[in-house]
DNA sequence: CGTCGTGCAGAAAGCGCTTGCTAAATGGCT
DNA sequence: AGCCATTTAGCAAGCGCTTTCTGCACGACG
């Protein structure tokens, strides 16, 4: 029913041992024999069987790409960036792998099992993108995961997360705390003194950092941390609406509101705007990623920048070994603070 | 050096072939053997070697997805919907599969090579999503590749792309033409004679459909389609931005701009507003899609929804083979037109 | 009390490929 | 002409798992 490597040697009147090499390239055949298992591969339309080659040579092509949520752009755009490195198809020669991105949906256990599944498969190699859990057990339980895989040959790559010490694995970290900082400060000193914080979901590191900064910049400016004025959600859209309403029911005379990402933010803005308030006369409203849709928010979104393209494409590049590890395993990114018009003086009250 | 199954077997006291039975569950095992191998699984922290697995078995829990660009909200919220139904890890039990997504970035060469890669692995479906380039050749050669996958028994279904007759494939297919034509309907009623339209990239179904069903709209209104008012582009913001100054310039007195989807329209509201022209006042925008950051343009997007999860959602389950087939393999899904704030009546002139 | 059905476990034959080693040419030297 | 170094090809032993077939033991039944 199928054809074998078998049946393409003998088609091509040679033993498999050779089609195998012919194939793989990494051992000397003699150009006319080549030619010969080439034309008997065409043929037949003989397609290698992956399982048998990755059981037979203890490797596999496979990249895994986990990502949290695939729906949301800032993964989408991570993902793309490290495929292209990994080659994809389309790659550079020689490099033929197999770069698939899973989406555990920001469930811990969904992030594990696909850590054991890519493990069954020996990938070559996987990258984790965006925060962690913050749960011990949790963290523990990857972080064993990522040793093991390490031990095994796969190569661990971190992008956009903290890094996993003594787990094998490169890391390259947003500076998300630093930029979050920036972003307050700079609402700061346009002169707001009561501002609102959509913060993600808890018990995740990107939450926490870009909290922290944001908390930070307050205790420079000598600002009390009111907690009223924080509210939990999740990385979406709608998320940012309600909790906008939350924060204007608890207390209306905010001048500003910091969002957990864009989406967020772009939430907040429809919210504000459905209550009245203009943005930024009465409300000035911030994002953090700069999504390339923030761009066009009226008024365009004041927000911080992550190189997400840029840092996927490293990371994709130490993945396949092809640009060497950051000293130590582990390098931190930094975003841009990009002013625009959703961020002003706040009204006199 | 890594755990085997003979290990485990040899430490609990028991053949292989009863572990293997026992980790398959689908060969009666006696409750105390069953649990004595669960527990050396444990200890011995064994982690099943997936090709070996799928090659011995002939047949690998591998589901792949492709999609054209990841970084495009379009493909990723299809992408997650299918992915969540397939069950990923964490799905309903048993059927453990890995679903991976596979970035084509719109290469007809890689989608093919995708597709050989997942035909190597023995893959259990595939799902390919979105338009689809019309290159005789290409599409011959695809259409070949499937043809092969269904009769090794890969389960192949398309979603948001048109069927591909005797392929043994499943095809959920938008009604792009109709609801592109429901679009532009919208806007001549409102009294919109001189419409521009900004077309996606050539040689593509979805854009090839969506321009039909406009000019379609624009004839049955007898209104003459000025090749001028036409203008093709990637399916992204930035084209959309410069496709619209194109089309001021050849005509400023256009009062509409319809824009193959909603990234391309938010290009051309910036266009537009850059330009110093006020929508819908001065000119009515019309996107497709209707991706979540839609409603929050300002004004919000005028659109035509495409129930993009739903589809993914059915797609998923019908390559799980959940659910069967639709009637002659295809449905098609229609779009819903979505009146909003971008679109007016056209200023008299 | 012998026989048969049933339930459970093991032996062993692959699945299709890779690769270390060996063998056979080939050609260049002396 | 005889030898050795070089190429190039084949042999065969697995890689780790699944599964068919066989075998054993036990209780039930006539």
């Amino acid at each position: 029913m199928t054809v074998t490597l078998a049946d393409v040697a003998a088609r091509a009147q040679v033993s498999p041992a050779t089609v195998s090499r012919v194939l793989n390239g990494n051992y000397p055949v003699a150009a006319s024999t080549r030619e010969r298992v080439l034309r008997a591969v065409d043929e037949l339309d003989y397609v290698l069987n992956g399982p048998a080659s990755a059981l037979a040579a203890a490797t596999s092509d496979l990249v895994g790409i986990l990502v949290n949520d695939i729906a949301d752009p800032f993964f989408g755009i991570m993902a793309s960036a490290i495929q292209a490195e990994i080659g994809g198809p389309g790659g550079r020669a020689g490099g033929e792998r197999l770069a698939v991105v899973c989406n555990t949906g920001g469930s811990p256990e969904r992030e594990l099992t696909y850590l054991t599944l890519l493990q069954r498969q020996r990938a070559a190699a996987v990258v984790l993108t965006g925060g962690a859990v913050e749960d011990t057990a949790h963290a523990e339980a990857v972080a064993a995961k990522l040793r093991k895989l390490a031990q095994a040959g796969t190569r661990v790559v971190l992008c956009g997360r903290p890094p996993a010490p003594d787990t094998g694995s490169a890391a390259l970290t947003f500076e998300n705390r630093g930029g979050a900082r920036a972003l307050t400060e700079h609402l700061v000193g346009l002169g707001h003194r009561r501002l609102g914080y959509i913060a993600g979901p808890g018990e995740r590191t990107t939450t926490r950092h870009r909290l922290e900064g944001h908390r930070a910049a307050l205790a420079a400016a000598g600002i009390e941390d009111d907690p009223r004025r924080t509210v939990h959600g999740r990385y979406d859209r709608r998320s940012g609406y309600e909790a906008t309403l939350e924060l204007l029911r608890r207390d209306s005379s905010l001048t500003a509101i910091v969002a957990a990402n864009d989406s967020v933010a772009l939430g907040a803005c429809a919210a504000l705007r459905e209550s009245g308030l203009r943005i930024p006369e009465d409300v000035s409203v911030a994002g953090f990623d700069d999504l390339p849709f923030s761009i066009d928010a009226v008024p365009s979104l004041t927000t911080v920048r992550l190189p997400l393209a840029e840092a996927g494409a490293r990371a994709g590049r130490i993945a396949m070994g092809r640009e060497e590890q950051p000293p130590g395993g582990i390098a931190s990114v930094r975003g841009e603070l990009m002013v625009r018009g959703s961020t002003g003086v706040p009204r006199a009250s």
